[in-house]
DNA sequence: ATGTCC
């Protein structure tokens, strides 16, 4: 392959044979000597996907994923291009919540375990976290059709909530085409955390970067807040299983030389299905994440003198119709960001973010810091609107727990984190030193001018699964 | 990521 930098934090890798378009990586020349030549080789291979625009792009953060890189933002024209379930992950919506307590420091710190120890018992984790929210199977057909307009209805989500909620938590779709088993796997789910890289954080503000628009995202200098990180749980994942089994048995669906990476024209019958269930898929994450929204609130309220907000819950696994513009022409797009978030400018952002741009969280490794960015006006030519989504793993889970295992509660513990994890498995899974700094990545998207920081929290205590 | 392999 042939990959050349063009300015400071771009990279070109250049159309070779079968390429329709040229893939682009941002990065720091730092972070890009971490990059796999595999996860360099499916950006490569996604370039060739039919009705792909521009080109096919790659955060500071990329690493290996199913098919596509995690990290990794490709869109397709919306009549005449391709839907990839390994576009999307997965943990199809996947993503990020960050609640802001109102509430100082000074005044969390003598509860912080009793507060942790509570936001663990009421935010069930692990892996196979079956003690959710209970809901009938006609709750949750409506929860796959209308997301968070059912929490709103059932007083488990405010109408605030959903306005800092990215589509509103509700995408439309009809519900009718998640299986019956997909549907098993996630009904006993809802408020629950999961396990792998999944965590909810408590987390103190140690910094602010631009004064007006943290503001205006309601957040303060030392105030407590509260990240979660969490996605579909096994409904997406069985989802996701579901339908590339379907692709796998199709005649029309588009083959490639890695047999994960498999796609079907987005106007197909089984394109249209896999794009319905993906967003009821998306539409229970938006869900799951809102009763853990809320159940964080009211452990804060039984607290405290307190009314926490939603700051903003969003999706970092998912593929979206879009309109963007390719070659002065305005097209409607299908954009998939896998392991990559929408961070629209000020002027282009939804509603209540038209003057600021919608907020990104990037939560960094486990005992580190995390940032809340917002997009710069450029991204939209750069990365139809698209910034990084964390740290990106550099070491394997099992590399992680040979290297790390005993040590890592030491580590936690220097730092002064507080850490409740399910199992003690997945604290050394979990390493910090198994990803990439996150200050770096942050740095990378800053510099290439796709989004800037609003603020860095540092991390109080932290639930593990 | 995931009832960590129907």
């Amino acid at each position: 392959m042939n990959v050349r930098r063009i300015d400071d934090y771009t990279y070109i890798v250049d159309k070779e044979e079968g390429m329709n378009v040229p893939g682009i990586v941002y990065s720091s020349e730092e972070l890009f000597k971490s990059i796999d030549d595999g996860s360099l080789r499916q950006v490569i291979n996604v370039a060739k996907l039919p009705g792909i625009v521009k080109a096919s792009y790659a955060m500071p953060d990329i690493h290996l994923g199913y098919g596509f890189p995690i990290g990794g933002v490709a869109a397709f024209d919306a009549n005449s291009g391709i839907i990839s379930p390994g576009g999307v992950g997965y943990d199809i919506n996947c993503g990020v919540a960050l609640v802001s307590t109102g509430i100082k420091f000074e005044e969390f710190k003598p509860k912080v375990r009793e507060v942790t120890d509570d936001l663990f018992n009421e935010v069930p984790s692990g892996l196979t976290s079956r003690k959710g929210l209970k809901v009938s199977s006609s709750d949750l057909n409506e929860i796959l059709r209308s997301g968070l307009k059912w929490a709103y209805e059932h007083d488990l989500a405010t109408r605030e909530d959903m306005d800092h909620t990215e589509d509103g938590g509700s995408i439309e779709n009809t519900g009718n085409n998640v299986s019956k088993a997909a549907q098993q796997r996630g009904i006993s789910q809802i408020g629950t955390l999961g396990a792998g890289n999944h965590f909810l954080e408590v987390q103190r503000v140690s910094q602010i970067f631009d004064n007006e628009t943290a503001k205006k995202f309601g957040i303060e200098m030392d105030e407590v807040t509260v990240m979660v990180h969490t996605g579909s749980r096994g409904l997406g994942h069985q989802v996701a299983t579901d339908y590339i089994r379907m692709l796998r048995e199709s005649d029309y669906a588009i083959k490639t030389s890695d047999p994960e990476l498999i796609s079907v024209p987005a106007e197909s019958v089984l394109g249209e299905k896999y794009l319905d269930a993906m967003r009821s898929a998306a539409n229970f994450a938006f869900v799951n994440r809102q009763i853990a929204i809320h159940r964080i609130r009211e452990v804060f309220e039984k607290h405290f003198d307190a009314r926490p907000r939603l700051v903003y819950s969003l999706a970092h696994n998912i593929a979206k119709e879009e309109l963007h513009m390719v070659d002065g022409e305005r097209m409607k797009l299908i954009v998939h960001r896998k392991g990559a978030t929408r961070a629209f400018p000020a002027g282009k952002a939804s509603p209540p973010f038209e003057d600021t741009g919608h907020p990104v969280l990037i939560p960094g490794s486990m005992g580190t810091a995390s940032y809340v960015l917002v997009g710069l006006p450029d991204n939209l030519e750069k990365s139809f609107g698209t910034t990084c989504h964390g740290s990106g793993r550099v070491l394997s889970r099992n590399q992680a727990v040979k290297k790390y295992a005993g040590i890592v509660e030491k580590e936690l513990e220097q730092r002064n984190v507080y850490a409740r994890p399910a199992t003690k498995h997945v604290l050394y899974e979990e390493a910090p030193e198994s990803y990439k700094n996150v200050d770096d990545v942050v740095d990378a998207v800053y510099g290439a001018r796709l989004a800037k920081p609003v603020v860095k929290m540092i991390p109080i205590s932290v639930v593990k699964g």
